[in-house]
DNA sequence: CGGGTACTATATCAACCGGTACAAAAACAC
DNA sequence: GTGTTTTTGTACCGGTTGATATAGTACCCG
């Protein structure tokens, strides 16, 4: 029953992510938002509720469709694959010719004007949290397993590998190229212990 | 001879600071910083022009008090002692207790909400250029120097340092304490070439 | 063919944005 | 004192922000 819709939802979502994607939560208004997604604002409430839900629905695509190689890189046999395919891959995403430079989660996070926005800041962080803290269970993983010095911890590898590449989107945001975040990663890695672990 | 301004001039410039600081370019509105400052719109227009010009003024000021540590590091005897304090320093400044976390350019240059915007992000990229160039020259001189191998381009460790002291910028901005980025810092250092040049 | 239901479009809301016109007030030169 | 210059405070400008009320339109069921 009723009319049908004359818009294809996952379509304008789409066209959605490219816009926060460019301009971030905050920078992307409710007209840049609906002429790219050729709709009105009316039937941008109705589907998706407001613009900060809409933002949520757009994050999640983003994370299922450009941030899934993070659930790949976990399964890499080795911590030093691990990060070196996070950080590829990484570098990847954030200059792919397809979609606007940089990363939809840093873009939208950096940037505190505060107010309703703050609520959608701390939300990126967290998710970012959360990634880190996986990565750290990973490397965790590998220094059990005697791949890492005992004196190495973990949680500082994480964090260091978080913070490269959060370096790496602000540079993409600022026109790096592809080949110059993939030599980034390459000395990037060459910080991690000599192969050879206390003995396996 | 008129009358005298009833404001210190440098004083509200340095509110201003605190402001664009934490809020970045876009997120600051003129009444956040009239208020901050203790003065009205049109003395802020008299006495710096506009919003766009305060922040150049207000840029300048955050380089000469809050980046000086960047001259100072060129100055290290070493390639390696350089960048040491390049990031330590960094480290610092982002987690100052005295100021917003975080850097002023990486928190206004991020999101692009475009329109003017987009002219002082362009300006933020181009400074942080030039400082990417001169860690360059600073590291071919290294290079001459016999400190680093001679496969190794300086370019792409001065792209690599920037991007960890972006990151860090990125992490300290989400809450990141001091002694988190300073073991970031450690970590980064150790990508560093082996101690032995060819010889020297 | 209605009736009911969902979607669409126009037109609008209050709040805020960066930026100013205007006139009152204060300090100088004379 | 008087005239001039500069600063200050109020009140306001057009434009844009995110978000809706209202009315019209298309579709399904019976």
């Amino acid at each position: 029953m009723g009319r049908h819709k004359e818009f294809d939802v996952d379509e304008a979502l789409c066209a959605a992510l490219q816009v926060f994607w460019r301009r971030g939560f905050e920078g992307a208004s409710l007209t840049d938002l609906t002429e790219a997604m050729g709709i009105t604002r009316p039937s941008l409430y109705a589907t998706y509720g407001n613009k900060e839900e809409l933002f949520r629905k757009t994050l999640d695509r983003y994370e299922q469709m450009h941030l899934c190689f993070v659930a790949q890189a976990m399964e890499a046999p080795t911590a030093r694959g691990t990060i070196g395919e996070l950080l590829r891959g990484y570098a990847d995403v954030l200059t792919d010719p397809m979609h606007p430079p940089g990363c939809l989660g840093v873009n939208s996070s950096v940037c505190t004007g505060g107010g309703e926005a703050e609520t959608i800041r701390q939300e990126l962080i967290a998710r970012r949290s959360l990634n880190e803290e996986t990565l750290k269970r990973r490397l965790e993983r590998a220094a059990s397993e005697g791949e890492f010095p005992a004196d190495e911890d973990p949680a500082d590898w994480a964090r260091y590998v978080m913070s490269v590449g959060l370096g790496m989107a602000v540079k993409a945001a600022a026109g790096a190229t592809r080949c110059e975040l993939h030599r980034v990663a390459e000395i990037a890695l060459r910080a991690l212990p000599a192969r050879e672990p206390a003995l396996a």
